[in-house]
DNA sequence: ACCTGAACACCGTTCAAGT
DNA sequence: ACCTGAACACCGTTCAAGT
C-alpha cells in the first residue's frame, strides 16, 4: 500500500557523486509533474506545494515546470482531476440494485478523496474536470434510471454533490490534527459552563465518521429517489 | 443595513491636506482589525487578504498589527468568528416548533456565511470559536428536545453540519463567478457526447440553490428527527 | 504600553538567453 | 522544442529601536 514504487522507475540518481551524464531522469512531461505535484501535496497539504520544491524534486530546474504548465494553479487542476478516477461500480451494466450503485459511486468518490485529504477542500474551488465530470454524469444517469424524474435530477445532485462534498472537507480537516481535536475538546470541558449539552456528548471526539456519512446519507437517498 | 457607521466614530480624517496631528483615527485595536478584516475579505477573497494593506487601511504601519495579533492565521480566526454571530431564533423559549427552530438556526447559519463567501470554506479548516461553538451548542439541545436520543446526538449534528458546510462552500464558489460557470456550461455542450446526461439537464446553470438546500435539509431532517 | 522602518527569508513568475 | 539562472515583485514576520 505504501510501499515505495522503487522498480518501476528504472534509474534514479544513486547518490551524490555519479558522473554527469551517468544519472538518466525520465524526461521532464505533464503526467510525471503532476504524479509528483500529488505526492507533495499528500506530504505537505496545500500550503506545502512550492514550484521549486515540486521542480526539484523532478531532478528540474527550477522554471523548466512553466514549459508545460501554464501556472500553479493549472497544477492544482491537474493534480485534483488525477486523483478523482472512477472505475465504474462492480457490475458494469448488469446491475439492478440502482440504490446500490449509487452508494458504491459516493463512497467510492469519498475514499477517493480521504486518501488525499488536500483534494475535497479544492474541489469546489476549481473548474471542474474531466474525471468528477464523469463522475457527475454516471451519477446523474443512475438517479435517472432510479426513477428519479428529470425536474428534481439537479436537486438530487446537487444535495448529494453537499453532503460528501461537505462530509469529506470536514473528515479530511479534522483528521488532520489529532492533538488539535483532543485540545478542542478540552478547551470545550473548560468551558462546559457554556456549551454543556456538546462537551457531554463529546462532539469533538471519538465519532464515527464512516457510520455518520452512510447514516446521512442513507437519509437523504430515502428522501430523493423515490420508492420504485 | 448596509449603512456605514458613520457617527459611531466620532473624527475620521477629512482629506489628504490636514495640518499634522488634525487626523484622529481611532485608536487600533483589536476589535477595529477584525472588522477591517472582514471588509478586505469580503471585498477580495481569502488570497486577497494582505497584512500591510489590512495595516494600510487602518492608517497604521505595516507591522502595528503584530502589537494585537499573533500572526495572519489568527485574523483569520478571529474575523471567521466574528461573522458567525447567532441572536437565536425568532421566539427564544417560547416555541414548541423544533423543527422549525432547527430550519431557522441552519439557514441563518448558511445567510450568515453566504454574506461572507470566504467564511464557509474556511471554517472547517480552522479551531472552532465561541460564536460555532455557541451555534452547536443551541443546535444540539434543540436536536435533544427535538427527541433525538442522546447516542444519536453527534450523528444528528454531524450530518447536518456536513449538509450545511457542503451546501454552503459549493454555493458561495460558483456564486463568484457567473462568467466562469457559463463557460462550464458551455464546455460542456461542446463535449455533450461525454456527458449527455449533465449536458442535458444543465446541471452547471440556473440552478435553484436555495430550493435545493431547503429540500435537502428537510430530508435529512425526516431521517434524523423521530417523528413527534 | 504601543508603534515603527529596515531587513530577512521566502515564492510565483517574467525574461532573455542558452542548447 | 526544451530547459535554464538571474532578476523582479511581492508577502509574512523578526528585530532592534523609537516614543
Amino acid at each position: 500500500m505504501t510501499a515505495k514504487l522503487k522498480g518501476t522507475r528504472s534509474r534514479r540518481s544513486q547518490g551524490a557523486g555519479g558522473a554527469p551524464g551517468s544519472e538518466q531522469e525520465a524526461p521532464l512531461s505533464s503526467e510525471r509533474i503532476v504524479a509528483t505535484a500529488v505526492e507533495l501535496l499528500d506530504a505537505h497539504g496545500v500550503d506545502g506545494l512550492k514550484m521549486r520544491q515540486l521542480a526539484d524534486r523532478l531532478g528540474a530546474g527550477a522554471m523548466s515546470l512553466y514549459w508545460y504548465v501554464d501556472n500553479k494553479e493549472q497544477v492544482f487542476d491537474l493534480a485534483l482531476d488525477s486523483v478523482l478516477v472512477y472505475r465504474g461500480p462492480p457490475q458494469p451494466d448488469g446491475s439492478r440494485d440502482w440504490r446500490g450503485d449509487i452508494v458504491h459511486m459516493l463512497e467510492d468518490w469519498r475514499t477517493c478523496m480521504l486518501r488525499h485529504p488536500w483534494s475535497a477542500s479544492l474541489l469546489p474551488r476549481r473548474a471542474l474536470g474531466p474525471n468528477i465530470l464523469g463522475r457527475l454524469e454516471l451519477l446523474s444517469k443512475t438517479l435517472s434510471r432510479a426513477g428519479v424524474a428529470d425536474a428534481d435530477l439537479n436537486v438530487a445532485i446537487w444535495s448529494l454533490w453537499n453532503y460528501v462534498i461537505g462530509a469529506t472537507i470536514t473528515r479530511a480537516s479534522f483528521d488532520v490534527s489529532d492533538d488539535d481535536r483532543a485540545a478542542a475538546q478540552q478547551r470545550l470541558t473548560d468551558l462546559s459552563e457554556h456549551y454543556p449539552t456538546i462537551e457531554r456528548s463529546r462532539l469533538l471526539l471519538d465519532n464515527d465518521w464512516d457510520g455518520a456519512f452512510r447514516k446521512g446519507l442513507d437519509f437523504l437517498l430515502d428522501g430523493l429517489v423515490p420508492k420504485h
